[in-house]
DNA sequence: CCTTGCGTTCGAGCGCGCTCGAATCCCTAA
DNA sequence: TTAGGGATTCGAGCGCGCTCGAACGCAAGG
């Protein structure tokens, strides 16, 4: 996906260990600053998708967007900030039908607050998961990684032994 | 033995969170202590994936699987080991043509050893990519969390702003 | 013998999230 | 005036990783 890389501008905002610091996480979440109304290549650039990934959100309800004298989309700040949210929440791995939920329950009104704020905290608890377990990938990949060359291997020592997992032979 | 020293940095790497999931323990197993050879209900449910998923990989070339009399697989020692392989890195993200790629140069011979090793570097490098991405993602989540909650929110005091991304009315 | 239950092969289908193509329309610059 | 580039809608297609269904085979129990 093209979000890629606004991740990747935002990771090299970021400090080595992957402790986020106040600025960027300020950056990531504001939504103020937000840019006046932009045509859909312009809007695309700004959120780093594609046009047709925009008119696919609006296609799939998640905003709606004001048109120009000649039908042309005109993407407001009230467009932008909801699609900086979109694509945040995508990019975090949130599934298209839970944006879809909470952008109903957004436009349902004010008293849909609650509910909204138990979907945020499943959502932190799903990355958290998801956290975890990369870390213990990344454990075991680097174990693995470490057998192999065995420069750095714990207790490799058996020349015997190349890949007990995936064997050569 | 070497899988204690897998566990300990694993959980090492864990830190507060608490209970990793049942899957992602299972992705852990032991590959030295695989139990002998296994019809295929038996080697789904030691891998915890799906008869259907075994056979997939099979066909995908992943790994060959014996047949006793009536020609029904069984899964050895060397199979269940390959395979733990395999669903761990499934399981960490990596993409199945590169798992088949990891294989191929398994297949072809110890000579590939560099090539699997630089592959096995790339995959740490994504998997750390990835944490990064999510802890980015996470710190947005809570601080969207914070906002709506108000409660620990850094300087959101305006009664006004309930949520700037996606607005109510 | 017949049912039950698990196995086999093969190809098709699915859920997800885009991504693209075709046909048409609008604006600008030469 | 005409060519171009970019916009529109709509539905179809794609890449991934399974997942399933149909049609059939084998083995054991009642």
């Amino acid at each position: 996906m093209a979000t890629d890389d606004l991740m990747s501008r935002a990771l090299a905002a970021l400090g080595e260990d992957g402790a986020p610091s106040a600025d960027v996480i300020h950056a990531l979440a504001d939504a103020d600053a937000v840019p006046g109304p932009l045509p859909i290549a312009e809007a695309a650039a700004y959120l780093d998708v594609s046009p047709h990934t925009l008119r696919y959100y609006e296609r799939a309800g998640l905003v709606e967007v004001g048109r120009d004298a000649a039908g042309y989309r005109l993407y407001d700040a009230a467009a932008l900030r909801r699609l900086v949210f979109v694509t945040r929440m995508r990019l975090s791995g949130m599934p298209m039908r839970d944006v879809q939920h909470y952008i109903a329950l957004a436009d349902a009104g004010k008293e849909t607050e609650p509910e909204r704020l138990d979907l945020l905290l499943e959502h932190r608890d799903t990355i958290r998961r998801r956290i975890r377990e990369l870390n213990l990938s990344l454990a075991a990949t680097e174990y693995k990684i470490a057998t192999y060359g065995g420069a750095t291997g714990p207790d490799v020592t058996d020349p015997d032994v190349t890949d007990p997992d995936v064997q050569d032979d």
